[in-house]
DNA sequence: CCTTTCTTTGCAATCGTTTTCGATAGATTA
DNA sequence: TAATCTATCGAAAACGATTGCAAAGAAAGG
């Protein structure tokens, strides 16, 4: 039962008239009379007249769509930012193409080549890791389509990017827990050929030199995940008589640390004070509630969309490019209260 | 910059022959001479041709697109799903388009029919909590477009179906308890005018009768929150030296029993066995980590976009539906591990 | 050498809409 | 009465691609 649409050229057989005149009866053209535009008007009404948004772009070359290209949709972060792009997408009037790369970059390449040919307005991207060549970004600008980069920016494409500042987050997350008192901090460190490894670390030493405390190695274990902590338990405990305080490199490392100090008979936050790095909504549920900075992604992807929508409605200079950072919020619950027993 | 990319017209001038042939020759039409065809392939190779899909679609009446619409996105079981969802476009050449209601009926109408107005191949929908009138569902298939709902389904449209069995994974949840030695088992369930508060509290129920277990209402407590574990701790306490083991309607409930039962001096799973119901990736966070009912989101996806797709292309009968009915699947940890000692 | 057949190509319509440029009235003005 | 103006509408091209049909030329058969 396929089913065909109404078009103009239905309502223009059926009235007598040409589709010129009904396409211009619809949008109140001046030069239509106001007796053919009331008939016109209600027939379509009548008949629920949509018209053809397809025809529309091909003719006007503008989609009101926008691709969204993300490594992946399960992961909190991301799927908050999507969140945050769709709400101000469908605000003004766009559609959003998803497309996830599975970190591929084969499929980051034709996902791009995809939304090209689909003539989006815009694409938004936040990079695949597996992903060293850029030239399927450089083709995208060839094309005349703006791109945003957001959180896993590509540094050699210049145009828009929006980023969450690891390296503040992380020095308001060790600051925090010195203002709470603590003198001896242990970091639970991504590795550091990674970025957000890298610059949550360097956060952590900044903000312990600010204080005249040493960074000191010896105080950084390399562990960035709930299984690797168990794993370096007995270096953990090793060190836990020394410490009044870890910064973790994300929220299930801190849980899983708070877990492992439990069970080896230190209390949190009495004894030791804990900071995560948000990457979801566990913090909540942890207990004690785990303190932590949290990365802003709804604001991120709103912020990623109206950039990108700046420079389609060419609102915004066509070669000035503009990099927003985002600073993590912290949030403050129970487990950095040094001292505080629960 | 807007540059405007190759088209058909634009070969066809450049080597003096006539659209048509140059269409043709880029299909391998038998028409064309081997000389033709190898001209036109290797400029249009040169000059990065690409086919406008707008124009093909218009002409076509098929996009290749499929709409999603879903009540929100930031929420695990939902974003799972859509991964399903894309993983099986990707693979079969569909773009998927991205609507979230955010629970708002009249934004679910206006997403609709943007899709139809778009001309979207199909589309797949979780009802918004607040839509009671489905008049715009029909409307869809007015169009011609079909439409599987999944998880949220809508009684009113006969249309396909993918739900996950909760009455089932309620059951499987409660059996496992039994299995491990349980004999009072407390239920912390949702409202009852919830479609998941009843089928799980019914699940639940029906497991006990089966092992000869009575059904008591005095060990349903109604909390499907965090918070609200916490508000009832009195009452949850009162009845545990009575009971061995939790059946909690979600995880986070289930989770908030278990520290508000160890902060009371019980000892999960020695004296009380815990088991949840799957609701994100939180129960392996939990300690000890929860045994839960895992709802298979992914696959969930997976089979509602194949249901599209057969309906799409034709290859499912136009006017049988099919519901799919997915089992949750029972994941054990430790929490559930009745008298042992963690 | 003429007719037939086959190969190869182009014309034009189509998808649904917008828009430029006229065109045809009737009304107004000189 | 003739000329100009205004109001209202339609024809046709355009967006980029596909495709049935016609036509031109070449090859083949008699």
């Amino acid at each position: 039962m396929k089913s065909h649409p109404i078009t103009i050229k239905d309502i223009a057989r059926v009235l007598g008239i040409s589709p010129s005149t009904v396409s211009r009866a619809l949008k109140d053209h001046p030069d239509i009379s106001p007796k053919t535009k009331q008939l016109v008007q209600t027939f379509a009404e009548k008949v629920n007249y949509r018209p053809n948004a397809l025809a529309l772009s091909l003719r006007s070359s503008k989609t009101n769509t926008i691709g969204i290209v993300i490594p992946e949709i399960v992961h909190h972060f991301f799927s908050t930012v999507i969140s945050g792009i769709e709400d101000i997408a469908y605000s003004k009037g766009y559609n959003a193409i998803i497309c996830q790369t599975n970190e591929n970059y084969q499929r980051e390449v034709i996902d791009l080549q995809a939304l090209i040919d689909n003539r989006v307005d815009g694409i938004l991207v936040s990079m695949s890791k597996n992903t060293h060549e850029f030239s399927h970004f450089q083709n995208v600008r060839d094309n005349g389509i703006p791109i945003v980069f957001f959180d896993r920016i590509c540094e050699a494409i210049s145009t828009d990017r929006v980023i969450a500042d690891d390296f503040e987050g992380a020095r308001i997350a060790t600051k925090h827990l010195i203002s709470k008192g603590c003198k001896k901090i242990m970091h639970l460190s991504a590795p550091q050929h990674l970025l957000i490894g890298k610059n949550r670390k360097e956060g952590y030493c900044s903000a312990l030199k600010e204080h005249q405390l040493q960074c000191n190695d010896q105080l950084v274990v390399k562990c960035d995940t709930r299984e690797s902590v168990f794993a370096k338990e007995d270096e953990i405990i090793s060190l836990a008589s020394d410490i009044d305080g870890i910064f973790a490199v994300n929220d299930s490392t801190a849980i899983a640390a708070m877990q492992v100090l439990q069970r080896n008979g230190y209390n949190v936050p009495k004894d030791i004070a804990v900071v995560g790095f948000g990457d979801g909504p566990i913090a909540d549920i942890a207990y004690p509630p785990l303190t932590t900075v949290e990365q802003k992604g709804y604001v991120i992807g709103q912020a990623a969309m109206n950039l990108l929508i700046g420079h389609i409605e060419e609102t915004a200079i066509e070669s000035e490019f503009e990099t927003k950072i985002f600073t993590p919020e912290l949030v403050e619950r129970t487990s950095s209260q040094l001292g505080k027993t629960i």
